[in-house]
DNA sequence: GTCTATAAGCAGATAGAC
DNA sequence: GTCTATCTGCTTATAGAC
């Protein structure tokens, strides 16, 4: 019984990397094969759901890493201002500097747009919950942290459509750049 | 030699409607033959190139949509304010209040972003810069006008990304609404 | 857990009749 | 300008040996 060539979590890694630049039709079985190393027949032994199965872990994969890298940093204690730069560092980290095209636009199109409608919107829910959380302890009144949080990641969620399209990531880190300046507006500094 | 049972603008438009449900890999000539009513061999009779030329087409389709809807009303003369008001319902109509993908996203990614990587870029390049000149005629200065245009279409997109991913279009219709108090911050009312 | 082989169908594209 | 028929290659998926 041979072990694996490599870890599960670096199998979901490469697959990640092959759906983010391909999209969920453009990722084929022969792509994902050359992408993790591992044949066809190997693939479909962890995902026996075929490629719809390797996308939901895909996304359940990412929605953990980015629990880690942007929300945890988020949530931590300490004045606001600090946890913002840190969440826009995990950003920009987990997009990779405006590089990485984001699952939720990729698998929001066509066949799969269906297939993980209410993973996605659980998932964009979540995030802006969690945002509009942060800013209410901070001294944003509800209303106006619920539609910051919401604006933030239409923010970084159209600087990620433009950089790709202009073959340019400027637009993304000036957009991170301008984030906390846009949801403490109206704020003390030392606020939260 | 028989009429054409539908106008050639009428193929585009439904040939605009297939890729933007399914994405550029997603729509296969199967479903390009269905949406038109042509069959394929009708398709290359329009389009030799297939599919990568009915992608083209649409491509300069929507432009020149986009530049009647959007960008005219925002050059005509008369004060910005109800010119920025026309542009947003020609950007309202254009989206389909929210619910139609940007080709800008759907051609930016895989083989289509490959294929289409210059016109994307153009086209981007083109629309920041109208919206830029729009404010700068209004009194904005220069390098404020070029950012607070770059920030108007990354709101739009990431608007469209979100409601697609949500299943809600709310989002869009808000940050719509809200473009004219954030292109014209910090301007006396009447300026323009 | 990986491999080779293969099935069944769909992809994009073309030929030639009408 | 549309049609039917067809081609080649790639698609997802499975079977069974090792």
């Amino acid at each position: 019984m041979p072990a694996p060539l490599i870890p599960k979590e670096e199998v979901l890694e490469r697959l990640t990397a092959a759906f983010r630049a391909h999209g969920y039709e453009g990722a084929s079985l022969a792509r994902l094969s050359e992408a993790t190393g591992l044949g066809r027949a190997s693939l479909y032994h962890y995902f026996p759901g075929g490629k719809r199965d390797m996308a939901a872990a895909v996304l359940e994969f990412v929605g953990a890493h980015f629990e880690r890298l942007v929300l945890a940093p988020l949530g931590e204690d300490g004045p606001i201002g600090p946890r913002l730069n840190r969440m826009i560092l995990g950003l920009d980290e987990f997009y990779m500097r405006g590089e990485a095209a984001c699952v939720w636009d990729l698998f929001g199109i066509g066949r799969a747009g269906e297939a993980f409608r209410d993973e996605l919107r659980q998932s964009v829910d979540h995030v802006c919950a969690a945002l509009a959380e942060a800013l209410g302890r901070a001294g944003v009144p509800t209303a106006i942290a619920k539609a910051r949080a919401e604006d933030t990641v239409v923010a970084f969620q159209g600087a990620l459509v433009v950089a790709r399209a202009r073959g340019d990531r400027s637009v993304f880190e000036r957009v991170l750049a301008e984030l906390p300046g846009r949801l403490l507006a109206d704020m003390p500094p030392a606020g939260g």
